[in-house]
DNA sequence: TGTACATCAGTGAACGCGCGTTCACTGATGTAC
DNA sequence: TGTACATCAGTGAACGCGCGTTCACTGATGTAC
């Protein structure tokens, strides 16, 4: 039966949400179409009225955790973003975690939108931790940027590969004291 | 029809070849048994003559590249290998690169022999990379080789996800310049 | 050394399940008068 | 303001394709005598 447009709108919200999470934590190929929107709370049939296709939700999902609607100024320093980042809690949290570090390998084979606002994102990332990030020049600050984004997103994807809890933990910690955090 | 043992083995060598291959250009999910055993000049149907699964050959291509039978003792500073890592010609040349790098984050939500694997390698990865990382204890290298594989895992997942080609660059050019490479 | 035959790696087709996608139908919304 | 009806988001079932897995059969290997 036809809903409000409020009701529109928040329904393809909660499909938009659901699938982030699903796809940080299962992959796209670990989650169906159903799972998806049975989480929403709809019945599989409605999905093609809210998106084209799978590929279709993968990349609106990636713009709706990226680049929300709402956005908030980022406070802190890179090493300040590192403590978070590097932490147990983002570990194993990867559902509401970073989408470098969940589905990186796999969007690096991709071609598409996904891709290109994963993209922008890692571009707009460098610019923010330039700000912060250790150097006496611009130059200096950019290349501490971006070699300390590799460091947390490397560090964070071989963490949740080590299947030993110590190493894991001994991998961020030491990765988080390289970057001053 | 049956063939010699040593033929058999060859087979066996040439299904690990193309599955190691194949998972790091598109991922597990993005090849299928037939074009495994396709690529090793085999038929469909033999595949469970030598694997008892997809997923037991998996497991089996993850040892077969990370602990091959011949190897061969490791040679060069931590930062001689960021070198030849962080090229263009690793980054676009999957089939033959580093397993953390194509499978990284599909590896870390999965539970079993492959992950294992993987963990026992990265251990490995860390230890050689002690003995020639910058600092003056041992502590301190243990903690730069953790933070340089880190870096290098990460650098290399950013540099294929941007379709930028010189973000890219510049993502491998200056972490190499931060490993000292 | 030569021969008969049991073994078994490989062949090719079939099976069955799961998933993305489609579609006829339902009934609440919201507009036109 | 109230009423009639066109619209269309959601429902639930079906479709069809692809893929992992199975299996009866083939014929070369290699062992027993």
């Amino acid at each position: 039966m036809k809903v409000s447009k409020e009701q529109l709108a928040e329904n393809r919200q909660r499909i938009l949400d659901a699938a982030a999470r699903l796809f940080r934590e299962r992959g796209f190929e670990g989650v169906t179409v159903a799972e998806i929107m049975a989480a929403a709370d709809l019945t599989h049939g409605a999905f093609y009225g809210h998106f084209s296709s799978k590929e279709d939700l993968i990349a609106r999902s990636f713009a709706h955790v990226l680049f929300p609607d709402t956005e908030k100024p980022e406070e802190g320093t890179m090493a300040d973003y590192a403590g978070v980042y590097l932490s147990a809690r983002h570990r194993d949290g990867p559902g509401n975690g970073c989408l470098f570090s969940t589905l990186g390998t796999e969007v690096g084979r991709t071609e598409g939108a996904a891709r290109h606002t994963m993209t922008q994102a890692l571009e707009r990332r460098i610019e923010i931790f330039s700000q912060t990030a250790p150097g006496e020049t611009p130059e200096e600050r950019r290349r501490a940027a971006i070699a300390g984004w590799a460091a947390m997103v490397g560090a964070m994807v071989l963490a949740r590969i080590s299947d030993d809890p110590a190493l894991s933990d001994e991998i961020m910690r030491e990765t988080r004291e390289t970057l001053g955090a």
